[in-house]
DNA sequence: AGGCGACATGACAGCGCTGTCAACACCCCG
DNA sequence: CGGGGTGTTGACAGCGCTGTCATGTCGCCT
């Protein structure tokens, strides 16, 4: 009445519980034909192996973990999702976990994670580099996603940041810009960084200087950004476009915007998200393209359980300038 | 060198590897003074059991399983981000499937979950009774949220949808709406039609009569929902408002109001949706409180867990308007 | 014909826990 | 002072797998 075991799978083919085992996990040296009879048995038993005991036994569990700041962050949610669609496709279980943005959360969560046998991780870690390499294990296969943290050891799949942002900047300055504006702290992420040096990369080959008081640095969250946003669009010389380094500092760029009843500053935001094509006017964003990250995340932590030995790669996928309307606005007062 | 075992705790404390088994399961008539020795070893070996012998052992997985139809949805994916940090406080995991909507993929991912063994399942299901009464299994508590889908043998915890839309239209009445258009593929949950339900109690008792011609019932998606909301709007006896009975019915009115540069409609969404606030106008929704939601549901799962016999529970929570413009609208010409 | 290696299968011992049952020490009561 | 709880602890047998090692069977080469 209770769940079919390998024993019943043994009784019902005619051979030993090691056969069982050889054909579940398809091992070499065994007989077609003997394969065969075993399918049947547990087709006919509609038999699964149970994950506990087979982790038990020795191996890993047929789960992946994936740690990230938070669950419901669009971007996340989204990784997340692909994981899902990919390990169900493999046969794995997916395990959630967030970390808050709390370092010692973090490795708690991913320590965990690790402990309950996981055949593999996809972590988007934060911290400096020891922090991240002290809190990542070395037993378990990894893949960092999204930022690099200074990380060497494991595998990293991330996206041309500063390039991104150079492509918005460009596209602003394309547009007659002069005076663009910055929002994103730069102490929270390394992708931060990168996003200014893309972002001062482009004012520089255009020959603009970058002034400090359009360059915001301090917030972290949307609610910290709008007063920042609403003081930087309200001086005398404000900025005519603004650039924002995530999406948490575009949404505070908005509520000042629709605060100050302002529809003519032209904005670019890394990182698409929802519904930005219905914003007035839509919102031209740097796409990060979570779905092809986490596509390749998933791809290489399978070649990482795989082989553990294999190379360490470093994958940096392009970003995608995606102009919807609020980019493409002209300085104000030029036609 | 390798993770500490409960030989270890048990070599280390002096006590049976069963009194330290005690000790983790906080299991009676335990001395306190061995307790605290017990304690102080697995804390000085840092000591953590493992879950898969703990399954293995004759227990559950410290692990609850969540099912909805897809990751990436906000509202699921704010579902998910309570459970998860409910579950970390109880010192849980926490496993996660979609369904995309797919019957056979849900009886499929249900059963997996509950085959590795999980503690219990927080399930967001569909189909009719008979189907989801099917998949739902027996012998692992389950909590059954936001559509009740006509289950009577799980804990159900829903929202008012009939006393949320009826809200909802009766705020756009109240505004002098008149022609009030409904968006909702009413065969696709039960909550759906408890919505048009609500949509036509309040026009009823407003002396309002149903305009077929202002209910759309065949969209599902918001790719599908778009044209219907187009043509809707399009129309010489055009409604003044809508009720959209889905996010994704709202998102196919956001983008035909959009298209036809009119925002002039006033509308009211059931369930909120990201930076709704910063839409113009803002949108007003008929918030479903997603973490209320969640946060009862993961309560009924722990006392389910506890007690496997207690009384089934069907738990409507109540839903919270929230105007933010759209919805305050006056109808068209007048002021 | 004898022997060796490649293939195919099985016996058995764990993996790290928990459940069952037994053992033992006390305590209360008649 | 003996019987029968009650509280506290431990020995031991699994749970359902996989790893190791042994066993048996051919086919082929010398």
């Amino acid at each position: 009445m209770s769940r079919p075991t390998i024993y019943d799978v043994a009784r019902e083919s005619g051979f030993s519980i090691k056969t069982v085992s050889r054909v579940i996990n398809e091992a070499p040296n065994v007989r077609s034909e003997t394969v065969a009879r075993v399918r049947a048995a547990i087709e006919l038993l509609q038999y699964h192996p149970d994950p506990a005991a087979q982790r038990l036994g020795g191996g890993k569990l047929p789960t992946v973990g994936v740690v990230v700041d938070s669950v419901d962050d669009p971007f996340f949610a989204q990784v997340i999702a692909v994981i899902e669609a990919r390990a169900m496709d493999a046969g794995m279980d997916v395990l959630v976990a967030s970390t808050g943005m709390d370092e010692t959360r973090m490795r708690t969560q991913i320590r965990r994670l690790a402990r309950r046998g996981v055949a593999g991780l996809v972590v988007a870690p934060f911290g400096d580099t020891r922090t991240v390499e002290e809190a990542l294990p070395d037993d378990v296969p990894v893949v960092v996603i999204d930022r690099k943290c200074g990380v060497t050891s494991k595998d990293v799949v991330r996206v041309t940041d500063e390039q991104g942002a150079t492509d918005a900047v460009r596209h602003l300055v394309a547009r007659g810009h002069r005076r663009i504006g910055f929002l994103g702290k730069l102490s929270a992420f390394d992708t931060l960084v990168d996003r200014f040096n893309g972002y001062e990369r482009a004012l520089t080959e255009a020959g603009i200087e970058v002034d400090p008081q359009l360059v915001e640095t301090r917030a972290w969250t949307s609610d910290e950004a709008y007063p920042y946003a609403l003081a930087m669009l309200a001086t005398s010389d404000a900025p005519t476009a603004v650039f924002a380094a995530s999406p948490m500092m575009g949404l505070g760029v908005l509520r000042a915007q629709q605060r100050l009843h302002r529809q003519d500053v032209a904005l670019v935001i890394f990182g698409d998200y929802p519904v930005a094509e219905l914003m007035t006017p839509p919102t031209t964003v740097v796409d990060q393209r979570p779905v092809a990250l986490a596509d390749t995340a998933f791809d290489h932590l399978v070649r990482r359980i795989q082989d553990p030995d294999a190379e360490v790669l470093d994958t940096v996928l392009p970003t995608l300038l995606v102009p919807r309307g609020s980019g493409e606005l002209a300085p104000r007062g030029v036609a």
